[in-house]
DNA sequence: TACTTAACCAAGTGTAATAGTCAACTATTG
DNA sequence: CAATAGTTGACTATTACACTTGGTTAAGTA
């Protein structure tokens, strides 16, 4: 799971699309403006993210895109991933070229962070996120001292 | 909060650090063989993370590198800010040429989201991470298909 | 004091992803 | 048929990444 500028652009472009196609189609020129991202580059993003299936393109006058799912059953993991390319993030890739052991163990490690880093990602939904705005305001005035219990679903191979 | 390959790295040599660095500081050298990441590239790395304080240069022969904190007090956000390149996420800068209203909502909304992964980040300490990887071993064995609860306490700034 | 070690430092390089452009084509609407 | 808007592919500039080279400085050791 990589965090990076592209991912952020989907993202927002994602959220914008979950405000705006209630009724009718977005167009991705309308996100553009909006949230100053060029066309052309929203159009390979939105590529990526129709074969996804995550949303839907609408040609013709009056078309646009759609989500192709509710809001709360797009999760942020999911779109970061399809605009992402996908990298193996273990260099030994396995077990092929991996001789050292103590290597390995550190591999295991991040892995294993990167993978909470995307269940954790996979929990939020676009939903969440609208919803959450309004919560926000409230929150940011309470400023509490919480203690996150995160719950981590180990993958067995 | 971005996430690549050079937070990953940067993670990984302190990880590798931290196992190693008990009795005496670790060289470079010892980190670039075991976890196969340039020696030159893990010096710019460690020239970062010293000026964040994290980790103390010995020199001359024996040196090497040392955490200058304990494992429980760094946490994985801190290790990726210092080596990565501090971006501003908005765009807009805050308020100066943001003049779209819907614009800046979903900038927020990203904004939140990348704060939320920030405080997850710095919830999870190097010795967490180390701790785990016992229980890892333990769970590996039983091969069972557990879920696991990960109780993280927050640190509040 | 000379030598070795290893941190420290600066400048440069190749590569790949990012971000964006340009141009064409297809389907839909009116 | 014309306008709209998605779809596609190829191409370009910029940038961060990952790494290299070639040093200097500080601390031990012979």
């Amino acid at each position: 799971m990589r965090l990076t500028t592209k991912g952020r652009y989907a993202v927002t472009a994602m959220l914008d699309l979950a405000f705006h196609s209630q009724i009718k189609p977005v167009t991705l020129t309308e996100i553009a403006t909006r949230q100053t991202i060029s066309l052309s580059y929203l159009e390979q993003l939105f590529a990526r993210l129709r074969r996804a299936g995550m949303v839907k393109g609408v040609r013709g006058p009056g078309g646009g895109y759609t989500l192709s799912q509710k809001t709360n059953e797009i999760n942020i993991a999911d779109i970061i991933a399809a605009v992402d390319e996908p990298i193996d993030s273990t260099k030994c890739g396995g077990e092929a070229n991996c001789q050292k052991h103590q290597a390995c163990l550190t591999h295991d490690l991040w892995v294993g962070l990167s993978e909470q880093i995307k269940d954790y990602l996979k929990s939020i939904t676009l939903a969440d996120l609208l919803e959450k705005h309004h919560v926000q305001e409230v929150a940011k005035r309470q400023d509490q001292n919480t203690q996150h219990i995160i719950e981590l679903t180990r993958h067995t191979g």
